[in-house]
Formats: C-alpha cells, sequence, structure tokens
DNA sequence: CCCATCCAGTGGTCTGGACCAAAGTGAGGT
DNA sequence: ACCTCACTTTGGTCCAGACCACTGGATGGG
C-alpha cells in the first residue's frame, strides 16, 4: 500500500530538519517542490502543519528556518514516567493495591459501564528520585484488560502493557486539573504535612474507536510538583458561539 | 484594506455555524464554494481550521457538521475577559490599587531591569459574573507603559490597551503553575474561607523583540475555577533532535 | 564612503480542475 | 420483509500555474 504523498514528504522534511542546526534554512519551497516531485500545494500543506507543531518557522521573503525545539511542551499525553524523565528525575511505581470490584455508579458514568460491571482498581505512589511524588489511582474495565497482575505493573508502564499485551493505542483524553489540600491519609502517604497544597488530576482516555479505556485520579503534591506552560497568542476570533 | 479571502470565507462560517444547532450540517464543500465565490482548495483550508479549533468535524462521505463547543479549550494565551466568556460568564475588574514604584530584586529578575528601575504595578480583582474569581498583580516596566492611569484598565482589557495606546504586540509568555492555599488577606478579598485551595498563576510575556513586557501573579479561587485540558498523543518522534 | 533605489528571490494567496475513497440511497432480487 | 449492489453525493488528495508582498543584497548616485 502506497501512503500518501502528504506522508512521504512530512518524513523527508523531519529528516532534513534533525540533519540541520537550529536556525538554518530549509531550501526554498519551489525547489523542495521540483525536488521531491510534488506541487507546491501539496509541500505548503506539510510545512505548514510543521510550522504549526514548532518545527519550523517562516520568514516572508526571506526563507523558512529550523526552528528551536520546545523547551517543555506542556500537555501532550504523556506517562509519569516520560514527563519525570523529562524533569530530569528517575521515575519509578510502588503498587499498594490491585483489586478486582464493582464499578459503583460514580466510576461506572466516567467510564461509560454499568455500575455492576467489574474494574480492575490500581491504587499506586508514583517516585521521583525514590521520593512520592504523587498518588495515583487507575479504574479499567476488567474486559480491556482481563488477567492483569500486580507484578505487571512494577516493571513497564500500563501505557506499554496497553499497547503490547492488549493492542490497545490512546487516542486522546480529557483530564480537568483542581488546587486541593491533602487530607490526613493523603498526607501520611505523600509525606508532607496535612492540609498542604497539591494538584487533583482526573483523566479519561479513549482509544480509536471511541471506548473509554480507564478514568485516573492522580494527587500530586505541590511543594515538588508544578506545571510548565509556553504560550501563544490564540489564533482567530474571541468572542461568539451561543 | 481588503481583507484576505480566507478571511472572509471563515467569517461567514463562523456566522453559518453560529446559526446551526450543534450537530446540523452545514452545505457541501462545492455548493459552499461556488456560493462564497471561492476556489474549493481556499474553503478547504479554512473548514480544515475550523476542525483543528474544534468548531466543525468532517466525515467524508457523509458531510460536514456543526460541532459541540468546547467546554474549555485549553492553554492558549488568552486574556482573564476571553477566558470567562469561554466559560459563558460576564468578565469584570476592580483595580484596588496602581502605583509607580522600583522594581525590588524579586521582580527585576523576572522582568530583566534593574531592581532600582521603576515598574508600574497594578493589583485588580477579577470578577466573573459579579462574583471574585482572582486576585491579579500586574508588573510592567514603566518604559514600556508611560502614562498608565488607573482609569485606562476598568474599560478595556491591559492587552487591548498594550495593542492600541502603545503599539505593543504580545508574541509569547511562560507560565507556571502551582497549586496553593489563600492566605488571610486573600482569603477576605476572595471571599472565601482561610486556607482553601487556589491556582497560583505566574505568567511572564513577551513581544516579538523578545522584550519582557509584563510579570503577573494571577490567584484564582480553587472552588470554581479548573483547568481542562484535552490531551493528544505525543506527536511524533520522541528522541532526537540535537 | 554612504545612502537610496531597484530587483531577484522568497514565502503568501488563490484558482479551476482532476481523480480517489467513504457513506448514504434506492432499485431490484430473494 | 430483507438483503445486495450499483449509483450518487460527500469529503480527501493532488496538481500546474498565476499573481501578490516582503526581504535582502546589488547597484549606482551623491
Amino acid at each position: 500500500m502506497a501512503q500518501a504523498k502528504h506522508e512521504l514528504v512530512r518524513e523527508h522534511l523531519l529528516e532534513l530538519i534533525d540533519s540541520h542546526e537550529v536556525g538554518a534554512a530549509i531550501p526554498p519551497e519551489r525547489r523542495l517542490a521540483a525536488h521531491l516531485e510534488v506541487s507546491r500545494v501539496t509541500l505548503r500543506r506539510v510545512i505548514a502543519d510543521l510550522v504549526r507543531e514548532g518545527y519550523l518557522t517562516r520568514r516572508q521573503g526571506s526563507g523558512t528556518f529550523v526552528a528551536a525545539p520546545k523547551i517543555a511542551q506542556p500537555l501532550t499525553m504523556t506517562s509519569f514516567s516520560e514527563d519525570m524523565l523529562r524533569r530530569g528525575l528517575k521515575p519509578g511505581a510502588r503498587t499498594l493495591c490491585l483489586e478486582v470490584v464493582p464499578a459503583g455508579a460514580r466510576i461506572a458514568r466516567r467510564l461509560e459501564i454499568s455500575p455492576h460491571d467489574h474494574i480492575v482498581r490500581v491504587e499506586r505512589l508514583r517516585l521521583a528520585d525514590d521520593e512520592t511524588m504523587a498518588i495515583e489511582t487507575l479504574h479499567t474495565p476488567v474486559s480491556v484488560v482481563p488477567d492483569l497482575g500486580a507484578d505487571d505493573l512494577e516493571q513497564r508502564s500500563f501505557y506499554d502493557l496497553l499497547t503490547e499485551r492488549y493492542g490497545i493505542t490512546l487516542a486522546h483524553a480529557t483530564q480537568t486539573i483542581e488546587p486541593t489540600v491533602t487530607s490526613p491519609e493523603e498526607s501520611a502517604r505523600l509525606g508532607v504535612p496535612d492540609l498542604s497544597p497539591a494538584f487533583l488530576f482526573q483523566r479519561v482516555s479513549y482509544d480509536a474507536e471511541e471506548r473509554v479505556i480507564e478514568f485516573v485520579r492522580s494527587l500530586y503534591r505541590g511543594d515538588r510538583y508544578q506545571l510548565v506552560t509556553e504560550l501563544l497568542p490564540a489564533r482567530g476570533r474571541v468572542g461568539g458561539r451561543a
């Protein structure tokens, strides 16, 4: 099967970007288009995507240049492990409990299943440089991950497990973030004073068929974890939309 | 000056979207292109943008449909006013104090100026539906905004002011987000119990010449404000890019 | 030596048309 | 009543070329 042309062009451009220093110019559009044997329209569509994703910058009258890599590209879908590695910390995990229980009303609603359906409920401490960084409670329908064992999660990440054993790839997720303070129990587990500031993350993830795969509740200690986002001007209009 | 054609098409489509129910189909591309007297390529470019921004969804073989409005699209660079409007609330502001003072060491470092340089320091309450939503403290070098008066900020946003009176457009910003709890003074101003959870936003904004324009510290009450982000899988290559 | 001007090269916008792929529709057969 | 299959409609991809707008260097005059 032949890939779409713009996919091939994209691959080629990414290699081109990798082989250039930051700030270096890539060949002009007309030349590139001729060389790759595509129309300029097609090439420009690919370049536009790469510019939007931050790989390239364009200057009219001047050229197209390799952009500096983003320092902390913020809220893409990363696992805890990736996140910690990016922050220069050694990620780890300790499973506190793994049980199969009926979902119950609240979790069932999030997972879009019946309250009587069973789920796997995993409670874990997430570690960074061997210090507790967060408490994570994972809920997944049993039907999605049959035969999941406690030791499966010690070595590799849940997302690797999903991909390799169950052939599931997450397509997108919705996450809410709230500030909160720790309860006595949470404080003890995190090793922080009672009523310490913390982030409460709640995430619902979907696969390509829009099936709900997981609901994750994570409590991050606020003294060691902060979010950094690089903001770009909003494009387009402001008001509107009833 | 005549606007670019795709701008006009975009305006037209946004009106079309506003006048349709969620889920309703908009006219097929070929008909729309003919009606608006633009080529299909141009129309498709506009539609592609609107799809990316979440206004429309496309289904091959079926049609293009008005998408459900996003509850809260995440972390682009928006003003408080835009943010509240998008959440369906009436934005407002009350300036508590506006003074010109020496920057001091901490602020000077953020603004990349000398500690003896003077800054404008503005403290404001941000309101949503006439209820206090956040406390905002704005710091800007006097050299950037000479002759700024207190009443300038009551009517329009600081960003409009920057653009219209001073000709400054913000290019990007770095923002950190932390969970915290309110102090007695903050609690009183926000109208929440002492030690309530809150978000602390700290933002440094730059113009196109990489000059630091502002440092903003915002404290949002956690009981009425939450962040919602739509997460997508990390794109493409993980390593790479020397 | 310096500056204004010009111009070639770059990205930016737009066109009209061709063909492909998926999804809905309806006629005909069972 | 039900299924099947061909056909129509819709979005998806791609092209070759025209013209505009901005930049930066070359050129020539002061």
